[in-house]
DNA sequence: TTTGACTTGTCAAATTCTGTCCAATGTAAG
DNA sequence: CTTACATTGGACAGAATTTGACAAGTCAAA
């Protein structure tokens, strides 16, 4: 699930509107719709209003806003066809390094 | 390991110069110097070249340079004290998705 | 046809990326 | 010490990308 899709799911759940989003969020309603609908990425600071807003965890909503950067870093670097293999093998070691972080 | 620590390793364990390398990626030496210092990043153009120049598959390195990318833009989204266990959710996501993706 | 919700496209300002240059530092040999 | 060469650091310009704001568009319901 998109980031972009949840918060959808959620507002129109709740039976609200993009405008009443936006205000809270002091962005122009044309840019909150672009977030709603993935062409343009929230900022960490508005993940977590929105997620506010909507009444959910903000660690939901921040594990799906990173999960879609991962997934864009992929995607731009290179192809799925030529470097699926390469793209798991990275995402395992990623795990472990931060794994080892200590906290 | 790092992509940066793995070309100056292979770079020095063949007796070669940053000056030879840098001359065959078509860039200057201070630029190479960061890239294998991880100051910064190297194209994926770059990568492959590399790996041909050092003798290595350039799966190997591909696998390093997206680590590495994977990496930033956790640390760069989040802190990971307070978002480490998003960071490895996120990281699960991504691996389903792309192990869903066909090829 | 009017209204209100949402989307689309465009644009300039801001920010980030890329590579180059010059100067500094390090180092080994003579 | 001086020289010669490898490497690094910092400042910088131009390119490329991102950001937010706006005007105009579509669409559906009343």
């Amino acid at each position: 699930m998109k980031l972009a899709n949840r918060i959808k799911e959620l507002r129109e759940s709740q039976g609200l509107l993009q405008r009443q989003l936006s205000a809270q969020l002091e962005i122009d309603t044309p840019m909150f719709s672009k977030i709603e609908r993935g062409e343009r990425r929230a900022k960490q600071e508005q993940v977590l209003k929105i997620a506010e807003i909507l009444k959910v965890s903000p660690d939901e909503l921040i594990a799906l806003w990173l999960t879609d950067q991962i997934l864009d870093v992929i995607a731009n670097a290179c192809s799925y066809e030529k470097w699926k293999e390469q793209a798991l093998q990275a995402l395992k070691m990623a795990e472990t390094d931060i794994k080892n972080k200590k906290d």
